[in-house]
DNA sequence: GTTACATCCGTAGTCAACTACGGAGTCAAG
DNA sequence: CTTGACTCCGTAGTTGACTACGGATGTAAC
């Protein structure tokens, strides 16, 4: 199945993946995608495995993953490392959550300002820049 | 009162607001600071209002403001413009609020995920893996 | 008055993840 | 067999918020 495509340009792997040209390049040059073989000279061609390894890296960073932390889950593809993966998930969930942390924090401190600027009508100075000058 | 410092050196004013001497060069390149007068082509001096204009640009960047926006906020600076500040309080607030929820998104994926792997015993393939390939 | 440190200033480098450019080579259609 | 689009490849630019460098000058202490 799924056997739709092989022998790709880069051009229509590009478009397969939803990427630009631009950035299968600049993938092969971080490792993430292997250097295709170029018989004599001629156009590298791509086939579907590759588009599906394009998708992965999208997945991955839709998810938090660097480029770099991808790499390594690439080379964990073989489905048999999975405490390495679990390991390398963990690591990025304790930063998802520290950044959503903060987020909050920040989210209640200027929803608290914004409000109370909304509020505000005499002349007593502006509650948010208030806010951010006592500090 | 708190007329602690004033004549300061850019290394003391630096150290007073708890950065360093290029993020003060930095900030006067940026209008973020005023480009303080030089008697004579000897130094420049700083005084505690500097200090207070620095904390104001950190207090406001740990709000999630950008340095762009927060030179706008500090054109605001007279306490007589709250709906502008308020505006762009808001705007940021949107922005945090947006980036909130991609952040839960991801946090439900990843311990989804995670939690799947730690309880991954068998010689099924990794979940991780699993899920970011199949997508 | 000399030494040692601070300041001045412009330019360039850092990080991540691309994006853009440009000149050459290749490929498919007509 | 020519035309026009595509590909190759390396290098450079982008964004934001700094950080680093380096030679010249100023300044404070002894």
């Amino acid at each position: 199945m799924e056997n739709a495509q092989e022998n790709l340009t880069i051009g229509a792997f590009a478009k397969a993946a939803g990427v630009n040209v631009e950035t299968i390049r600049f993938y092969q040059l971080k490792g993430l995608l292997p250097q295709p073989e170029r018989p004599y000279g001629s156009i590298r061609r791509y086939s579907g495995a590759d588009v599906a390894r394009v998708r992965f890296v999208k997945v991955a960073q839709h998810l938090g993953f660097s480029l770099d932390e991808i790499g390594q889950l690439l080379k964990l593809d073989d489905g048999i490392h999975c405490s390495e993966a679990a390991e390398l998930g963990a690591l990025r969930l304790a930063d998802v959550r520290a950044r959503l942390a903060d987020l909050k924090r920040m989210e209640t401190a200027l929803s608290k300002l914004v409000s109370e600027c909304d509020a505000h009508h005499g002349n007593a100075s502006c509650p948010l820049i208030a806010a951010l000058r006592c500090c």
